[in-house]
RNA sequence: GGGGUGUUAGCUCAGCUGGUUUAGAGCGUCUGCCUGUCACGCAGAAGGUCGAGGGUUCGAGCCCCUUACAUCCCGCCA
């Protein structure tokens, strides 16, 4: 490693130790706390590698006026502490600087946040001065964790035998999945590039053109609305393989996630082994598609228990095609009555549904749905909750229980302290449907995912003649705690079967040309099988590091949620030639 | 595009049913004191258009309307 001593210090701030006592040394760094005592007075100096207690001896009047966060220079003897004033809280905590002189290398203004200590600020103003935000202990660690984990990605990858490219920004926009952010074009007028959503094509090219086996750590951009999940430039770590089957793509995350997990936090819980669950399956257990298995609960679909039976609002219901989904709550008999009142709350407010019906089996079953059912009925939803246990039950269309099923699945699981939170389970989602009506069509069959992977079918006969909607996909995804990190497939390699998907998707065969005309040119020069997978960097370092959700805590530099830099400033006007140049004239606001 | 929540000192927040004179607290800042602190301590001071505009009222930080901004969610998206 390259020295870190230089004029400004013979040692960095977290390195000294019993072991230097009586060494003269020099350090820099940031004024971290200033305790006066007058006659005496502690300086906690900071940099990236720790913090050390200096003291001055006699005090100093230029040094007492110094604020916090300025940078100074001390030159001063290392001294074991007394056995009493040892911190073990810090590295350095058995000695101190018995400081000689300083120097103030730059002051600090007045703060807008107190770098030290961990007071909660607005994002705003963390965003508009984020170097000092950066400063602070737990954000200055999670991007030097970040910097870990990618580095190990990286060398993993490596090891594993792939090949690490770069692919093009100011690319081509494609029609597909989120919208793109464009960027004018200069020598062609009234043209654009986009930026990319993701290398797919690129990283497809790659494989017709023989590299086997791509990865990179690719910069992603879409231009849609923020959440605390997503980003308007995120990296992915985006893979693709030549001559594989799905297992050999998935093989690349049984090895690398597991792994990335269990070396970045040694705490956790890792799950032994990652199902395979089908997209049907997991909205009808986990009411979603991206389960959280750390969650015990499992819903149930007990339409046929309540068909015809004397709760009428179902039993109606049920016979205009309403499904019921029961979310069991274990061990929650003995709740007060508010509780079941909070959830009908969430349920109405939260998840728009009219109401929440429950029975609550305390060796009795209890609650206004209960009264209205047989005991043969009770019965079988008695063996579903178990006993000392509730079971809430939401009636509606299908795909509107399923999901409001899966969010009141995930409420309880918090509620009912359920889900460890340094448990890491990842699983498989897989055997998604290739196509979904579209409703702007009529019913119409249309892509389901994006239109480059391959559908699971034994020949083109079978793609034309089979009903459309019971076609599965070659894809899955690749999910971690609820969260997806990762999505992926075989590709669809066969200019054959594009062109029929396409037709089947409704789109003219010239479609397939014009908006895949690369990739459709390049598949007519001998095309491998090929598939792959991108895994999202952001999701997987935030879950490792327990922030959970909020992604923009391991991001440097991250804009806020209207997708502003409040501290560079962006996006920001430009000057009358700078659109002259790319030939844009502003609309009027509408 | 739609909805929830919020906006009071540099920061984090309290402020009751609309009525205690000068709107409070902690942290920070400034001044003074302090030789063993490590969230140092003690004494004092400065610091507020209560986001903005309008309305109701004898009286508004508090109620109503408009608006701006922030944040979270839905749509959208990975």
């Amino acid at each position: 490693m390259l020295s870190l001593k230089s004029k400004y210090r013979t040692h960095t701030c977290g390195e000294l130790n019993i072991a230097n006592v009586g060494e003269i040394v020099t350090l820099s760094g940031w004024v971290h706390r200033k305790r006066d005592h007058g006659s005496l007075l502690f300086v906690d100096l900071r940099d990236n590698y720790g913090i050390t207690q200096c003291v001055f001896d006699g005090g100093d009047e230029n040094l007492e006026k110094i604020r916090p966060e300025s940078v100074i220079k001390i030159t001063g003897k290392v001294v074991a502490r007394e056995l009493d004033a040892i911190n073990e809280k810090i590295p350095t905590g058995h000695i101190e600087v018995q400081a000689q002189k300083f120097d103030v290398l730059t002051n600090a203004e007045v703060l807008p946040f107190q770098v030290f200590g961990d007071e909660e600020t607005s994002e705003e103003l963390r965003y508009k001065y984020r170097f000092l935000d950066l400063r602070r202990e737990k954000l200055h660690y999670n991007i030097l964790m970040r910097n870990k984990m990618m580095k190990w990605l990286r060398d993993k990858m490596w090891d594993l035998g792939f090949s690490e490219f770069q692919t093009p920004l100011l690319t081509a926009d494609s029609p597909e999945g989120a919208r793109s952010f464009l960027v004018p074009s200069r020598l062609h007028h009234g043209k654009f590039y986009a930026l990319p959503q993701a290398p797919q094509m690129f990283k497809q090219m790659l494989q017709v053109a023989g590299f086997d086996r791509y990865f990179q750590i690719a910069p992603c951009f879409r231009d849609e609305d923020l959440r605390a999940d997503r980003l308007l430039e995120f990296y992915q770590l985006d893979l693709e393989m030549s001559f594989v089957d799905l297992p050999d793509i998935q093989a690349v995350g049984e090895i690398v996630m597991p792994e990335l997990v269990k070396t970045f936090a040694p705490d956790a819980n890792v799950y032994p082994t990652i199902p395979h669950i089908s997209y049907d399956d997991a909205m009808l257990k986990y009411g979603c598609d991206k389960p959280d298995l750390r969650n015990p609960i499992l819903i149930s679909d007990v339409t046929e228990i309540f068909r015809g039976s004397e709760f009428g609002i179902f039993a109606n219901a049920i016979e205009n095609g309403a499904v019921v989904r029961a979310v069991p709550a274990p061990n929650s008999a003995d709740r007060p009555r508010s509780w079941f009142d909070k959830l009908g709350e969430y349920a109405t407010k939260e998840l728009g549904l009219g109401g929440l019906g429950y029975i609550v089996f305390a060796d009795e079953a209890k609650g206004p749905v209960a009264k209205k059912l047989d005991a043969a009925r009770i019965a079988k939803l008695k063996d579903i909750a178990g006993n000392k246990s509730s079971l809430f039950f939401i009636c509606d269309m299908v795909d509107v229980a399923a999901k409001a099923a899966g969010k009141l699945r995930n409420k309880l699981g918090v509620d009912l302290g359920l889900v460890n939170p340094r448990d890491f389970a990842f699983c498989w989602v897989d055997n998604f449907p290739f196509f979904e009506p579209d409703p702007e069509r009529g019913g119409a069959p249309a892509f389901t995912h994006n239109p480059f992977s391959y559908p699971i079918v034994d020949s083109i006969e079978e793609l034309s003649t089979r009903d459309p909607f019971t076609i599965k996909a070659a894809q899955f995804d690749m999910v971690l705690n609820g969260i997806e990190i990762c999505s992926g497939g075989l590709r669809n390699y066969n200019p054959d079967v594009m062109k029929k998907c396409f037709e089947i998707a409704g789109y003219p065969l010239e479609a397939v040309e014009k908006n895949f005309s690369g990739l459709y040119t390049a598949f007519q020069y001998g095309a491998p099988p090929h598939g792959g997978c991108a895994f999202g960097i952001e999701r997987v370092v935030s879950e490792i590091l327990g922030i959970g959700d909020s992604v923009r805590e391991i991001v440097a530099f991250p804009a806020n949620q209207r997708g502003q830099d409040l501290l560079m400033g962006s996006p920001n006007e430009v000057s009358e030639q700078q659109l002259r140049d790319v030939h844009i004239k502003i609309r009027e606001k509408n």
